[in-house]
DNA sequence: CGGATATTATTCGTGCCCTGATAAGATATA
DNA sequence: TATATCTTATCAGGGCACGAATAATATCCG
């Protein structure tokens, strides 16, 4: 079976597979969306066959982690906006994965607990996000890992804050 | 007049800023969704006084540097979805920035232009983005700048296609 | 105490970005 | 020529993420 290809013949021809202005010459900016957006996809699509997406992943780990977040913890954690993580989070409460209670004390505040359904399903996703993040470690030249690292905490403490 | 910082005494603390498993030991993937983010965000604010957003420049930047891109090849090009593409020149073509004119033979592809307006429009965009561009590059030691920018082509280049 | 200020949760509006699906036009191969 | 395949454009639906705005609660300071 040969390959297809047609109906390209009479148009001008345009780079070739997703490199705009790739290339190690290109943008820096460009660059990052990128990488990111690539892993990004690679992940979401390794949670896909768990009907959870990356952000509620995120959010799962967060509140297994830290003791109990309220949504505005969380939003800071993640540096997300509260809003955003209001939906998310609506999300994992129609689903059953988390559940809010009321603050002991502050009266307003409702804070955040992983029922059993939901510890359940996010050691399933660890297992699935591990594989795509070993992938991803392997590219890391093991000389540059702390100096990558370092560039990437440091736009990301960077070009943070409102401004 | 002094900062207040109230309302946090009687909860239990979480870090501080948005460092939740950040640092040089945390997530890689994690690590470049904030740094992108961070960065995303900042260049979508030097936008917004133009009404305008990063992925409405990108566009724009595109069809300049290209003949006359189909939205199709915009995609490919930006490695986004034809969907997502049809919406962004959507909005631009709402807005006047941009034009779609039927091929010459192909008779279904429409292709895309800068109008006199877009090009205006381009220009002004450049200025804000090139200031960012460059406060970005200068968080980029010298030493590993080829190393960086051939780590995050490495990585979008082996995190694509659907599988 | 009482007002100023911060925080929390939530609603609305907009835009990005994906998956899935459909329909029309163009091409290649049998 | 005819069918299969590819490309292009677009609709529908859902989740993420922002800014702007609001109401309720809590804290600080005079």
């Amino acid at each position: 079976m040969v390959k297809h290809q047609p109906a390209r013949s009479a148009r001008p021809v345009i780079p070739t597979a997703g490199a705009a202005m790739r290339g190690t010459s290109g943008h820096l900016a460009y660059l990052l969306r990128q990488a990111s957006a690539a892993v990004r996809l690679d992940l979401d699509r390794a949670l896909a066959p768990l009907d959870l997406t990356l952000p509620q992943f995120a959010v799962l780990t967060m509140i297994a982690n830290y003791p109990s977040p309220s949504g505005a913890d969380i939003a800071r954690l993640a540096i997300l906006t509260p809003q955003t993580v209001n939906l998310i989070t609506r999300n994992l409460l129609r689903r059953g994965a988390i559940a809010q209670v009321p603050h002991a004390t502050h009266g307003r505040i409702l804070v955040l607990q992983l029922t059993t359904a939901g510890q359940a399903l996010l050691k399933k996703a660890r297992a699935r996000v591990a594989t795509v993040e070993s992938r991803l470690d392997r590219t890391l030249p093991a000389e540059q890992a702390g100096a990558i690292r370092a560039w990437l905490v440091r736009v990301a403490v960077e070009f943070i804050g409102p401004a």
